[in-house]
DNA sequence: GTATAAACGGAGTGATGACTTCGAATATAT
DNA sequence: ATATATTCGAAGTCATCACTCCGTTTATAC
């Protein structure tokens, strides 16, 4: 691959993860405007526009899966899980709006990032374990529905466009539900 | 109004209730099949796409109010609350479906179905209030947090698509944050 | 420096979907 | 029963957007 290439694909991925992070309904078109390159260059490194998106999402998804495995590391478990989910959850806005862009533009997510879900999926559930073991989150507490206020909180968070404190408030109710009854 | 007109207006709002709230990227042309009109049907009773979704959202917001009113009646406002709170969850994909819908079909919800949201958050505090009065709900939850919890809960259980089962797991866990600390 | 293979951009193309137009149909008042 | 005002539906119009074509430019191997 010629330098110039490999240039303007990561551009435009770049462009791509703005874009689309700030509006699912963006065309290709406000992609390549914003990138500096023509709309045919998008389509040359991106079959369709759902191949597009679905490289952004998964790129997305291993930065957070990374950050967990990060986490995993730390001696101290329980603060290492609250301090993982709190992050998620402020970053979701432009993460959820790619994969609904992704949804909305046909069908499901492809191999890749259901591939890379899984993954954060797994470093997540680590980081639960980890957690429950040490005693800072209740026992009975399963990954499903942990993983479930994970999403909950997400997206409650955009869609209700809130306020930091408000975000912490509410974070903080969820989080006396995770821990063990006194 | 000619007794047909009316007849075909309720036939169509049913229809984009139901169209909408299956998936929002429907067409004007869906609802009016499966309402069984022609397409200017639908075009003459609601000016512009956007008008029929908030005519929609409208009435999805009233009834989820009065059903608040309802059981802010009651003898139990414990129960009464998180009742609602388990009932307004279990109800939210075909709702926030239409809710997305507006969204993505151009700017914020118009006055009618703003004033609407207003009503039922209002009605929803009240047996906030009630349920904290009893003790409940612990008395340092504030309205914005609970609220919050409320649609995290609801994007959450649509947005994972949960089993009945993972979902009332999750509420448990939400519910265990909102009781008083024991 | 030049040849050439690769990459580029912008002007198409075709499909989709919101909205309009207008002649046909139908409810109600007389 | 008939007039007429209102409502109806099907076939348009127009804009948007994903995607393609092709003549031009540019990086790199020699």
């Amino acid at each position: 691959m010629r330098a110039d290439a490999r240039d303007n694909r990561a551009r435009i991925m770049t462009a791509a993860d703005d874009v689309f992070g700030r509006s699912p309904g963006a065309s290709t078109d406000d992609v390549a405007k914003l990138a500096g390159v023509g709309i045919a260059t998008v389509f040359r490194h991106f079959a369709t526009k759902t191949e597009l998106l679905e490289a952004v999402l998964t790129l997305r998804l291993e930065r957070i899966r990374d950050r967990a495995l990060e986490l995993a590391g730390s001696d101290d478990p329980g603060t290492a899980f609250f301090e993982f989910f709190t992050q998620v959850v402020s970053e979701s806005a432009s993460k959820l709006a790619i994969a609904e862009a992704l949804t909305a533009a046909g069908a499901a997510a492809g191999e890749e990032a259901r591939e890379a879900g899984r993954g954060m999926r797994e470093a997540f559930s680590g980081l639960l374990a980890a957690a429950q073991k040490t005693g800072a989150v209740r026992a009975d507490a399963e990954m499903p529905e942990v993983y479930a206020l994970l999403i909950g909180a997400s997206r409650g968070a955009t869609a209700a466009k809130l306020d930091p404190e408000t975000r912490d408030r509410m974070l903080a109710l969820i989080y006396d539900g995770l821990k063990p009854p006194r």
